[in-house]
DNA sequence: GCGCCGAACTGGTCTGACCAGTGGACTGGG
DNA sequence: CCCAGTCCACTGGTCAGACCAGTTCGGCGC
């Protein structure tokens, strides 16, 4: 039997994607590594035997893509900037905003992740690591008399030392990536609250439990004090009819 | 107590991003919708009152995101796009090749998404949904006689329903990026093993496990058997020192 | 030795031009 | 009347050359 021979659909390449692809190609290969610079958009047009329109147009696509930033007037030319989850957290934020995404999906994915990497933690933890959780707590504590944003910086904090006690740095990035969406659509309220302060309290508390759990070494109940909370913490903002699928990822 | 005023940070903005903005804010507010055509870009010129290399980086920029397409010589103007997560999975696939993420970091991370997403699943799927999840084990059954593709597109097919069952699309497209990022790094390997029909034949009997444990709302059970199944899946293309943190996702 | 200043760059934007390709209108034949 | 073929206005892709504001750095005067 002979296979049929799988044409692939053939389409137009244009000029300044060939470029991107050039020096992503460099960035993959470790030509070029965060840090180095590009030549000056006069100098790649020789490179490339193209106008300079042509490289301005791959340079702005890299630049949308977070992998390089022009500044003007910089005789050192284009940076190639090491790897932020930044226009990972905007194609995100995109999905949301067009309203694939709700808030209850955003946050029923945080339950998860953040459950996920709380069990696993519990498992992988060092005493150093610990240590370093309940110094978290502490923070936490200090930061509610400050102010909300303070308070949020040291919650930041704590999940992502969760996340990489975890080991795994796609659950770090994801659960940035989350955070910040959610919190854009949601922080001026929840700084609004009347009851802010007792929110605050409340949150560490639980948290200063999941700690708690963690040091025991029990995973499980680690994870669902983190889910409990989670949900505790946002659902007042999500819609009733939303909540259930919610409420299906405490119960277990 | 007076707050300081808390100033951003002042960066230069380009003409060509105010653009970007203003078409993406359309989009946003609803103004635009996908399958609509923005103005040729002679058009543009004239309406944000710049010259056409500017619309013309703003364009690059928003085909890059997936934002639109522009065809040349289409005499509507180029299209606005639905979303795709197309956009999504190059922002991961270029994660994972600045190595920035391991094969073991993508797997762990699939083995949370769809052991969560089975678990939720198994207590949300309704009757039909059941009956869709059977059905889609006999795809995979027949799929193996033909080839690893179409076992790989059955076997999609299968964590797709799953994903959707779970009511968080968020989760279904997390997993498609991951799934194909993976792919993308070792599916030449899976397809050469020579032991390929065994394997195909093995991971079919774990998804019936798991089926199973699906109609017995065994959520717990379900989430184990999947997370297992994903792991003897991968294990044998993760390096043997990575091996450790993966096996703490299966242990609870 | 120190600080100021200007020249030689940089990127950002604009103008105007050419080309290959598209698709709709127009026209001729049925 | 309808349909098929032709043609042309217009599209996006690319190029060349120009100007401006801003940065950097070396040399100049103090």
């Amino acid at each position: 039997m002979t296979k049929s021979p799988r044409f692939q659909p053939v389409q137009p390449v244009r000029a300044y994607q060939r470029i991107v692809e050039q020096i992503e190609d460099a960035l993959a290969r470790g030509d070029l590594v965060p840090g180095q610079r590009l030549p000056s958009e006069r100098e790649l047009v020789g490179q490339f035997a193209v106008s300079r329109s042509t490289v301005r147009e791959a340079l702005r696509v890299l630049e949308s893509n977070g992998v390089v930033r022009s500044r003007p007037g910089d005789p050192n030319g284009p940076e190639i900037l090491p790897f932020s989850s930044s226009a990972l957290r905007k194609q995100v934020a995109r999905l949301a905003r067009v309203d694939e995404l709700t808030l209850s999906e955003l946050i029923g994915f945080r339950m998860i992740m953040d459950g996920a990497a709380i069990q696993v933690a519990s498992r992988l933890r060092t005493a150093e690591e610990l240590a370093e959780l309940e110094a978290t707590l502490v923070a936490m504590r200090t930061a509610i008399d400050v102010d909300f944003d303070a308070f949020s910086e040291a919650d930041l904090a704590f999940h992502e030392l969760i996340a990489r006690i975890s080991r795994n740095s796609l659950i770090q990035t994801c659960n940035e990536v989350v955070r910040g969406v959610v919190l854009g659509l949601i922080s001026d309220k929840i700084a609004h609250a009347p009851n802010s302060r007792a929110l605050m309290l409340e949150s560490l508390q639980h948290h200063a439990e999941v700690v708690d759990a963690i040091r025991a070494g029990n995973g499980q109940a680690a994870a669902r004090l983190a889910r409990q909370n989670m949900f505790d913490y946002y659902a007042g903002y999500v819609p009733d009819s939303e909540q259930e699928t919610l409420r299906a990822l405490i119960e277990d």
